[in-house]
Parts: structure tokens; C-alpha cells; sequence
DNA sequence: GCTAAATATTCCTTGACACGTATATGCTCC
DNA sequence: GGAGCATATACGTGTCAAGGAATATTTAGC
């Protein structure tokens, strides 16, 4: 049937990052996706059918309505994809923050930049 | 130019990912991440290219290589529309334990399953 | 300035996929 | 079992991006 597609590609289509993230809400049927999202029902439907292929959604029968949810796995596989460039980006966060600390110290209550953000938050 | 492409789609492609995970470990000119990567230089020039208009790259000129590296921000891009979701998975795992707890209580010493992986590890 | 190395760009072709329209399937209730 | 609603699928079409081959650009060293 369908090429065998990454998680990735699945996420790639702005269409269907809607449907999931309204599904995160609850669990909808076809009808409701459709006048939410203002989209035709047959692409939503199409678009369920790659959700569901690829593991992110399954369906359950309620009398003429499929009630689609979302399914956990392919979400951690991409986070797990992330997880490899976490320590990167933390460490520039870190980088950052220190470059900014000694801003601070040689240029003491001058406040000449105003900057806005609010530093030192609890990393996440 | 370009068309304006979102992180998904930058990522959809596996040969870009492919350059990205190469990336984190340290910087690299294009012909050494062609030939660890076996591609034509053309393609590595061609998704570098997508890749710097995009953010997740940036290049410094060595004579005649030029260098390139991550930038953090696309990164933590795709992790803030990964957050919606992670609530909900983490939901998913505690109520798998659960179950399995509860399991394991209907069959008290009996390891009839045979179960191998270990349990109760502290959450992501 | 010329040559060679490293990288970037252009042109062309091809394939995948998203969409619209139309139609098929399935279920409920009378 | 026929009507009507909800959902799925089929088909035709247009668009867009990735890849290959050829070429342009930049820089170093002489």
C-alpha cells in the first residue's frame, strides 16, 4: 500500500499536526476534527488513515462514528531522536547564560541593554 | 528563493538528519561530512544550504573549507510542540505500570510471564 | 595570473504526495 | 429494506522537492 514512512514525514504535513494536537485535548470523531479544523472530510480522513498507519492515532467503533485517539510511541521515538542534540542545546543555554552573567558583572548596575528576559529560571 | 519551510519538513528528510547527528558531535567541513556520510558533495552542499536557511546550522570560513555547526534554537523548537504531548505519554507509561502492578499482585510469586524489563525507573 | 582543491549553484528530470470531486461502504432507525 | 448520516476510498491533477550531472565561484600556493 503506503511507502513506509518515517515519524518524521508524518509530522512534516501542517494538517495533521493539527489533528494531533487537538486530539491531546480529547478524543474526537471524524465529524468534529472536520468542523474544528474546517477541513474537508476526506482529507480528513486520508490524513487519519497516515495518522493511524504510521501508530500515531487508533480508532474505536461508535455506531456510525470512529472515535480516533492518540497512540504514545511515535512520539517518544522523535523524542528520543531529540534526546541526542539535548545535551547540545543545554549546553549552549548554559554558554549563554554565563556570557550574559559576566555582561552583568562589568557593567554593574548600569542596566544599559535593558534586557527583558527573565535569566537564571531552572533549566528544563 | 526558498519557500518557507517549518522545522517538520527540515527534518523529514533523512539525509539531513543524518548530517545533523553528525554534526553533534563537533563541527565538520563539507568534504569530511561527505565522506562519512557518502554522498555527493553537491547533496551535502545543496541540504547544508537548507539546513543554514533554516537555523540549524551555521558556517565559518577555514581557507578553503568551511566549517559547520549546530544552532540550538530549531531544536528546542521541535521539543516546545513536543511538550503538548509529553504529558499525555508519561499518562500512558504510569498507567501501563499500574496495570502491570496490579498484575503482578493477581499473581503473586508465580513470574509466570517472565516479564524482563525493569520497572519503576524515575521518569523523563 | 594559473592551477588545483573545496564548495556552491544551475538545470533538468522524476517521483511523491496533498487536494478536490465523486463515489463507495457501513451503520442506524423506521 | 430503504433513507439518511458518517466515514472511507478511488481517481485525476498540480506542485514541489530531491537527485544527478555539469558548471561556476572562491581560495591557496606558486
Amino acid at each position: 500500500m503506503r511507502t513506509v514512512e518515517s515519524v518524521f514525514e508524518i509530522i512534516a504535513e501542517p494538517n495533521r499536526r493539527a489533528i494531533l494536537s487537538l486530539l491531546v485535548l480529547s478524543q474526537q470523531s471524524v465529524g468534529e476534527i472536520e468542523r474544528q479544523l474546517r477541513m474537508p472530510q476526506p482529507t480528513v480522513s486520508k490524513h487519519l488513515r497516515v495518522l493511524r498507519e504510521a501508530g500515531f492515532v487508533e480508532s474505536t467503533v461508535d455506531a456510525q462514528r470512529r472515535l480516533y485517539r492518540l497512540k504514545p510511541e511515535p512520539f517518544q521515538e522523535v523524542d528520543a531522536w531529540l534526546a541526542q542534540f539535548r545535551r547540545f542545546w543545554s549546553a549552549h543555554v548554559d554558554a549563554l547564560e554565563r556570557h550574559l552573567d559576566r555582561m552583568d558583572r562589568a557593567t554593574p548596575t548600569k542596566s544599559k541593554t535593558g534586557r527583558k528576559t527573565t535569566r537564571r529560571k531552572p533549566r528544563t
